[in-house]
DNA sequence: TTGAAAGCGCTACCAA
DNA sequence: TTGGTAGCGCTTTCAA
């Protein structure tokens, strides 16, 4: 096993012939004899020969690489959705680099800047939370105008002009709110540690919008907690308001929202009706199962990736804007 | 807003110097004049120069890119490592690509050939799957032949001369079941759908031991399954066998031994106490709270993204293995 | 059928 | 203080 990666140059002086020459013959190109391509492939082998990603990179101004830059990969969310993107990546002749910004800003600026120049050929990208709290966007134009193409998807911003794949929050919640209406449920109470997200706002105004459409429902009550909060915000509201049934926007709300029901002793679904937002799996492993929205994570990644290799092939320069329904899925929570 | 990126040739021809010149000026070159520089840097701010670092792999032969190539991102505990590691590697000026395997040895293999040369400067793994079970582990090998450090975590290929970061898998399942003999459990089960896994294996010898060793216990029990059929196994042990604990090695296991145990109505943990594989969040969530052995799997990724760096900077040649001592979170289910 | 040379963008050595 | 040039590993004309 040699030690070192070796080079055309080095087989070239191995062999006695120009380095065009086993560049050629590597290439399979037909203005090489077979015996030489023969001889030059044999010790390719011998060597384990590797042509070297870097040089080719510099020489064609590609690399056939994705950057999927993302908030997080302990949200179970965005696991499903790179799952998706990595599927449909597999199967092209692209590698994905995947970055995560733990929801920062500077993250997210500093990872396109440091891969928009020659290392990878398009960004796929979910901003940060902190990118659409603070609205601070021009990296992304930067980016653009490199002449690398964007694909956004789930957190999208609409001042940008690229190709982005959505998720119809506002009629998620529009029709869930509405399901629970015709259960008979007159105070719904929205549960929330994302309101800081465009997605968690789009979801809050369906709800609104489907109470007030509705009659002789009670007053919208919107519940804002963080992650360490949400539980004993839950069971406040449990505990002092009248509530018959809740809607969780994300993980963590929906779990508060089933733990407190349980423990302050509701009936679910009769006392207490509960839909969340938690991936399909956990639903059906925690007891009762959960009334979930799916937002069907994985063909939303397949869809953005197929969106960016679409970009990355015909260089067409329309953008394109795609709406992944959610559905809701029934269990024995509502 | 350039539309391309701008080169130092096309800064030397707009300001008429040379391009060695707007190099050492870029990079702050004691022999440039401060009036220069200045000139120089501020038409490099105004059309946004960012040099490419393509170029710069090239020439340095390294690119500060580090792979981390893991099974799956579904996973929770491989998720919370790359947390981990993600934290180290930000603070250094290394970058991480990630690659899934899909616990595929195809891919893996396919990873790294893709990577090994010129890509990135080294690996962190955690094997896939099918390479444990089929034994090939020739391109671990080939990628150490090329110079490029390996350091595996978790799921390690003992016959591989390289760095590893290990979790006590065989201590941690032993301590668990001492844990559970001493609560006065006679009848304790396994529940695994990781069998074909070298961790697996472990831990359950580590459960053989445990009972080896007590007095008055009955018969060592491992059931296996697969994800599909390990809830169907845990009501099959349930119903038909005698069962006073169950130790589950996987996530799908402990939510398969939480739900049955639940749902034949037996009383948790008098009747049937449990032990799982699962993470401290989702162990907080279930009902009741899950006794779990805890990986720390952030400080697994954290320790791994050190050990890393150190070899990249220092190119020691010392080989160093490393444990990480996993620990019992007791909760109600034991 | 083979080889020499230019060039991708950059750094570094050596001259001027 | 500046500039010319070689070279990182590769592909691709253009000559031989």
């Amino acid at each position: 096993m040699p030690k070192n990666n070796i080079t055309l140059k080095e087989l070239s002086s191995i062999l006695g012939v120009s380095i065009s020459t086993i560049s050629k013959a590597l290439n399979d190109s037909h203005e090489i004899s077979e015996a030489t391509k023969k001889r030059i492939k044999e010790l390719a082998k011998l060597h384990n020969y590797q042509p070297n990603k870097i040089a080719l990179g510099l020489k064609s101004g590609k690399t056939n690489t994705i950057a999927v830059v993302i908030p997080s990969v302990q949200n179970a969310f965005f696991a499903r959705v790179l799952f998706g993107i990595e599927q449909i990546i597999a199967e092209s002749n692209y590698n994905i680099i995947i970055c995560i910004t733990n929801e920062s800003l500077d993250k997210e600026v500093e990872n396109l800047r440091m891969l928009s120049n020659g290392v990878v050929d398009g960004f796929i990208i979910a901003v940060a939370e902190e990118t659409q709290t603070s609205q601070s966007f021009s990296h992304f134009k930067e980016v653009l105008g490199r002449g690398k193409p964007i694909v956004m998807f789930d957190r999208v911003v609409e001042s940008i002009n690229c190709d982005k794949v959505m998720v119809d929050d506002f009629n998620a919640v529009f029709n869930a709110t509405n399901h629970l209406i015709k259960l008979g449920k007159k105070n719904i109470v929205i549960l929330s540690t994302i309101n800081n997200l465009s997605v968690g706002k789009l979801r809050v105004k369906g709800y609104l919008a489907a109470l007030n459409n509705a009659e002789g429902v009670g007053e919208p009550l919107i519940i804002e907690g963080v992650r360490e909060t949400i539980d004993e915000k839950a069971k406040d509201v449990i505990q002092n308001h009248k509530v018959d049934a809740f809607i969780a926007l994300d993980d963590f709300s929906s779990f508060a929202a089933l733990k407190m029901a349980k423990l302050n002793g509701k009936q679910i679904p009769q006392e207490i009706a509960i839909i969340g937002y938690i991936s399909e799996r956990m639903a059906n492993n925690v007891t009762p199962g959960l009334t979930t929205i799916n937002q069907h994570a994985t063909r939303l990644g397949k869809t953005t990736a197929k969106m960016m290799l679409d970009k990355l092939n015909s260089k067409s320069e329309t953008i394109e804007h795609t709406v992944i329904n959610s559905t809701l899925t029934l269990r024995a929570t509502s």
